[in-house]
DNA sequence: ATTCTTGCAAACGGTTTGCACATAC
DNA sequence: GTATGTGCAAACCGTTTGCAAGAAT
């Protein structure tokens, strides 16, 4: 993934109505930068080392703002804290609960198309499927023990 | 759904080699009398007004013990509290992101089959789909206003 | 100039934990 | 008698909130 410049980081914050701040422009690059899901206190660590003076109050407002502007999707865990990502396609999850690692799910479940029994009334506007189990690492790592 | 005896419970919990106390007696009965999705503070009031001296932290630990032992499910809705039900067959749920309440798939969602993506070598042990939207009730409620 | 954001620290709330006492087996 | 469970209260920890000072527009 190419690293995009602050300039294109602007644009999208400013696209979707936020006052630009250093803060902000750091916690989105951090975000967009990064592959995983990261947690807010993880966030807060990479941007600290480039703003020390950043406060984590400060990375949770901005998440829960970027999060009500979709601009990130929040991912449940249960048993842990919530991690953001920069994905906001639907997409799904493998939670390893072995490591706690969570891996998207890229490629279509079912054609990707939810198949809800009729009757229910419920009118859908997201759905997410949870899937708990080992990920590769930890189901060899079982094998060698 | 008829109400068993104290017999029944008393069995099932001995089944699962739990000690049988009166306050676990009373905490599985609340949970399994219910049809919803509980928290521990809703099951403890319940519970408290047959035994007031049950205390919300003997709640919590039969909970996870209960949980533990496969003898009741835990849901996660990431914006409330965990909460839980007697179903411990694999359904999913829908989360009604206006009154908060949950309701129960029982019919297989795509078959029941989770159609995942070969290659990602993880092992599933269980999956949930979870769909966020608005209940018959809200969406009622929505047209009239 | 005004509105929005930050930093700080205190508060919050669900959950967990430690320990002395009580109960189940 | 021994292991396990209970009650109580404090601790925990992720997250939220209030407010005064600062920055963006």
């Amino acid at each position: 993934m190419k690293e995009k410049s602050d300039m294109d980081y602007i644009a999208v914050l400013k696209a979707h109505g936020f006052q630009v701040t250093y803060q902000r422009l750091a916690i989105y690059r951090v975000l967009h930068n990064s592959t995983g899901h990261l947690s807010a206190e993880e966030i807060h660590q990479k941007v600290i080392t480039r703003f020390p003076m950043i406060s984590l109050g400060t990375v949770y407002k901005s998440l829960e703002k970027f999060y009500e502007a979709g601009l990130v999707q929040k991912v449940s865990t249960m048993t842990d804290v919530s991690r953001y990502e920069t994905r906001v396609d639907s997409h799904h999850h493998l939670f390893c609960i072995k490591c706690q690692a969570i891996h998207d799910i890229t490629d279509p479940i079912g054609k990707n198309k939810l198949l809800l029994p009729d009757g229910h009334g419920f009118e859908v506007l997201e759905h997410e499927v949870i899937v708990r189990g080992c990920c590769p690492k930890c189901v060899e790592k079982e094998a060698n023990s």
